[in-house]
RNA sequence: GCCCGGGUGGCGGAAUGGCAGACGCUGAGGACUUAAAAUCCUCCGGGGAUUUUUCCUCAUGUGGGUUCGACUCCCACCCCGGGCACCA
């Protein structure tokens, strides 16, 4: 699209050429390789769905410019790309589309490989995978029955979760605040059904403990997130004997301060819990009893009426005995008491924690303190609010023989004669459940097992696998599984005893697929194994893994799980999956995410077809940190466009004097002074773009340095006067390296019409001249007493005693002493004199 | 309530104890053009003085502090965003 003799920038040409010519090339096809440094860089695998917008792209781009910044720097890189396809949108899909699921997935598929290839990102399609392919989800059934095998996995009937719109189950994970993730309107309900879990609590202690070996190379917001939501708590479990209910279980509590028991007032159970029943038989308390306890376990889970909902309950009309003094003490229901997390009953101790105090308050029971604080206001019981529930300096009062303790010191003791007398024991427990991977769904990897009337469950055989889905289920949406209703999949024989089964028609959570995927990367056609251990054993841990903090919890902590759990197999070395981790802020527009129910997407081929891909990588690098929340704007996007069409233009109008000019060896000894500057600001601008790429990851000061440096190429125009060809070379093969990871299209091209035979791929990242980025003079600021007062252009390299004659003789900087006497001189070479006058 | 982030011009942002506002967007004025687009040039935080040149001063959420010097470090508070939450 030339007018007159003039190109133009033209991305749409540029960039397609330059997309065949890698992939001619197969610049980005990679092989273990023991003998070269490897960098495995990763994105999280999106799942194929909508469409790609711009917030994904913000997302690979990082990415990409990290793999091609190592690949320059002389790293064996692996960069793959896969998609996470199994999933219920894709069930749902087909149900409203009178579809299948492959249909719609696939299709999704194949677009979504359009939109990045579009925007050339250098990923490795040889490598890439799709979930929902019978050779990837056979290792997904693998791994289960290894899991199996040791206790990891394992059924059993539990409420759980259940989104009455999914109509399937959700895992701990998946309710957020009482509602369901997908569904933010619809509140979760429970139900009692026989569900798969992997036992994620056989390794909580190691999910925490490994998290150390991620300081530094994970962000310390998500190691916290994970820290809390492992939730470890260390206490004791303490028997309180039932006094009056002949022949009944004492009441188990869970208490993490068992110090405090002499302050015990009462004992509060769950109102689910299972002796409630037994302790309200025969009771005077029972007709008043049933009706609140109804009413109580009807509650609302809604998590903002949970945190803010009155304390209630009621009293058995039982007492518990205090197995430390034999007090005797009522037993209560109460509604604040949660089944779900450590016995499901507590030791009421009001004077020292905040709940408790509320509860006592409201049904006058007595509130007795018993740690009190070393120095200060005493604690007076009744009038006072709950207080020191931590435990700080103090000690224990109206405790019996403990009196005098420190709260620590009489945790451990008395811990030890709980164990010793056989009430009690010293207990850890953590917040974190098994992992429930049951879903009643038919898009998902099968559970391979079956049940035989005589066997009763039986695995199947790993020469059986994979068990694949039957390939025309029946789709409603609702209920049970449709695998159910599928006789030709549920149906089959029994491995053990070849007489008739009954297959498992749960399928797999899809956070399975998805937790061990980049394993897979290292090998991904390998049909004896999930992976070859030494592939993977060259390429792990991932060096880099980038992904949205929306998985902070949820994909992290499972793949962390997984990747413990394969070691503990023996197929791996190492205990965490990804040695560093960067969470990219989301795209926003109008103030909120990105996202087609939104309807505020801008779609990422809209952009490449409008500015081409170039301009997008450019733009969401430019436009924000990384790390920080983007709003998207259309007026900006303009001025990356505009920059791309000046370089284009700078390097066309010199290309074709210099295509045949080396540009090495330059005698710098000869250098003029446009050539000094130019060659200054080449150097500089290298080292610190080379800088932010390596540490910072700053790109959006990158860019702002490299335009600085092409207005300075610019300001120096007409090169062709005073400025050597091959100083003019120089320059503009830098200008056009260090664009070359955030816009490789165009680079390349400029690249080529430099001279250059062999694509830009080939080029190592330019090492940085210390020498002629070397500042000849610097401007001096110079203070006093703090306040700019002057700046003069001195030689570098000034020592003191030549820096503070020179700023003392400057008139402001006189003015301002104004005869007074200079009682301290700071002085920062080249850079700073501060005079502090009196 | 607890735990993380964050608060800088009209806007996105820069400045890792040393010139606050780099770079870009928007806006204004000008050049080129029959005209428009594109392109190029100039200006662009507030107040004041000086008038056509510079100087002074205020200013990085608020108030204190440390320091020769603070957007940056410390303390307290306000606001915004996110995570967790009757977790015993």
């Amino acid at each position: 699209m030339a007018r007159g003799n003039v190109a133009e920038y033209n991305p749409q040409e540029i960039e397609k050429k330059w997309q065949r010519r890698w992939e001619e090339a197969r610049v980005f096809e990679t092989e273990a390789d023991p003998a070269k440094p490897k960098y495995y860089v990763l994105e999280m695998l999106p799942y194929p769905s909508g469409t790609l917008h711009m917030g994904h792209m913000r997302n690979y781009t990082i990415g990409d410019v990290v793999a091609r910044v190592k690949r320059m720097r002389g790293f064996n890189v692996m960069h793959p790309m896969g998609w996470d396809a199994f999933g219920l949108p894709a069930e749902n899909a087909a149900i409203k589309n009178n579809t299948h699921p492959r249909t719609w997935t696939n299709n999704n598929i194949a677009e979504f490989q359009r939109v990045l290839r579009r925007f050339g990102f250098s990923y490795d399609w040889r490598r890439e995978i799709s979930t929902c392919e019978p050779e990837y989800y056979r290792w997904n059934q693998w791994f289960f029955l290894r899991m199996l095998e040791r206790g990891l996995a394992y059924r059993k009937k539990s409420r759980v979760n259940w989104c009455p719109k999914c109509a399937t189950v959700l895992a701990n994970e998946q309710v957020v605040n009482g509602y369901c993730w997908r569904h933010e309107d619809t509140l979760v309900e429970t139900r009692e059904i026989e569900q798969w879990f992997l036992k994620t609590t056989a390794y909580a202690e190691q999910l925490l403990d490994d998290l150390k070996l991620l300081e530094g190379g994970w962000p310390e917001r998500v190691i916290t997130m994970q820290r809390n939501w492992i939730g470890k708590s260390q206490g004791a479990r303490v028997k309180f004997a039932v006094a009056d209910v002949m022949g009944a279980e004492p009441v188990e509590v869970f208490t993490t301060r068992i110090d405090t028991i002499y302050g015990a007032t009462a004992v509060i159970l769950a109102p689910t819990h299972p002796l409630v029943a037994k302790l309200l038989e025969g009771s005077a308390q029972r007709g008043e009893a049933d009706a609140k306890l109804g009413r109580m376990r009807q509650a609302s889970v809604k998590a903002e009426d949970l945190a803010t909902a009155e304390k209630e309950g009621f009293f058995t009309g039982r007492h518990a005995a205090n197995p430390f003094n034999g007090e005797k003490i009522p037993i209560w229901v109460g509604n604040f008491v949660l089944m779900e997390y450590g016995t499901g009953a507590v030791m009421c101790v009001p004077a020292h924690d905040q709940r408790d105090f509320e509860f006592c308050r409201k049904y006058g029971l007595p509130v007795r303190v018993v740690v009190q604080p070393l120095q200060g206001e005493q604690f007076a019981g009744e009038t006072m609010a709950a207080a020191f529930d931590d435990h700080g300096d103090g000690k224990l009062v109206n405790s019996g023989p403990y009196n005098g303790l420190s709260p620590d010191e009489a945790i451990a003791k008395m811990a030890a004669v709980a164990k010793e007398k056989g009430f009690g024991r010293g207990e850890t427990i953590f917040r974190l459940k098994d992992w429930g991977i049951s879903r009643q769904r038919y898009w998902g990897t099968p559970i391979p097992v079956v049940y035989c009337a005589k066997d009763s469950m039986v695995p199947v055989a790993d020469k059986d696998l994979p068990v694949v889905l039957p390939p025309n289920p029946k789709l409603t949406g609702m209920g049970e599984s449709p695998l159910a209703e599928t006789p030709e999949f549920v149906n089959t024989t029994c491995p053990k005893c070849g007489g008739p089964a009954r297959r498992e028609t749960d399928t797999m959570d899809t956070f399975v697929d998805s937790s061990w995927y980049f394993y897979r990367y290292c090998d991904p056609h390998n049909d004896k194994a999930p992976y070859d251990s030494a592939k993977v054993g060259y390429w792990f841990p991932i060096d880099q893994y980038i992904g949205g903090i929306t998985h902070a919890i949820l994909h992290l902590l499972y793949s962390r799980f997984w990747c413990k759990v394969m070691r503990d197999l023996g197929l791996i070395t190492h205990s965490e999956p990804a040695a560093r981790l960067f969470t990219q802020g989301m795209v926003q527009k109008g103030g909120v995410a990105m996202s087609k129910s939104r309807g505020n997407v801008v779609g990422a081929l809209d952009m490449a077809e409008k500015y081409g891909a170039d301009t997008g990588r450019l733009y969401t690098l430019f436009a924000a940190p990384p790390e920080k929340d983007l709003e998207w704007s259309e007026e900006s996007i303009e001025g990356s466009w505009r920059f791309l069409n000046r370089v284009f233009r700078l390097v066309d109008r010199h290309a074709a004097a210099l295509r045949e000019v080396k540009s090495a060896g330059i005698d710098t000894a000869a250098a003029t002074e446009k050539e000094k500057v130019l060659l200054r600001k080449a150097h500089q601008t290298l080292r610190r773009v080379t800088q932010d790429f390596e540490t910072r990851w700053h790109f959006n000061s990158a860019i702002a340095l490299i335009m600085e440096f092409y207005n300075e190429i610019q300001a120096q125009e007409p090169l062709e006067e005073s400025v050597r060809p091959e100083v003019r070379k120089e320059a503009l093969e830098l200008l056009t390296l260090m664009l070359g990871p955030m816009t490789p299209h165009l680079a390349e091209e400029l690249w080529e019409m430099l001279g250059h035979s062999e694509g830009l791929w080939t080029t190592s990242w330019p090492a940085f001249d210390s020498d002629l980025a070397r500042d000849e003079e610097v401007e001096i600021v110079i203070q006093v007493n703090g306040r700019v007062r002057a700046r003069v252009k001195v030689a570098a390299g000034l020592s003191e005693a030549e820096l503070v004659p020179k700023a003392l003789a400057e008139p402001a900087v006189a003015q301002h002493i104004n005869g007074k006497r200079v009682v301290k001189q700071i002085v920062v070479p080249d850079k700073l004199v501060n005079l502090v006058v009196a």
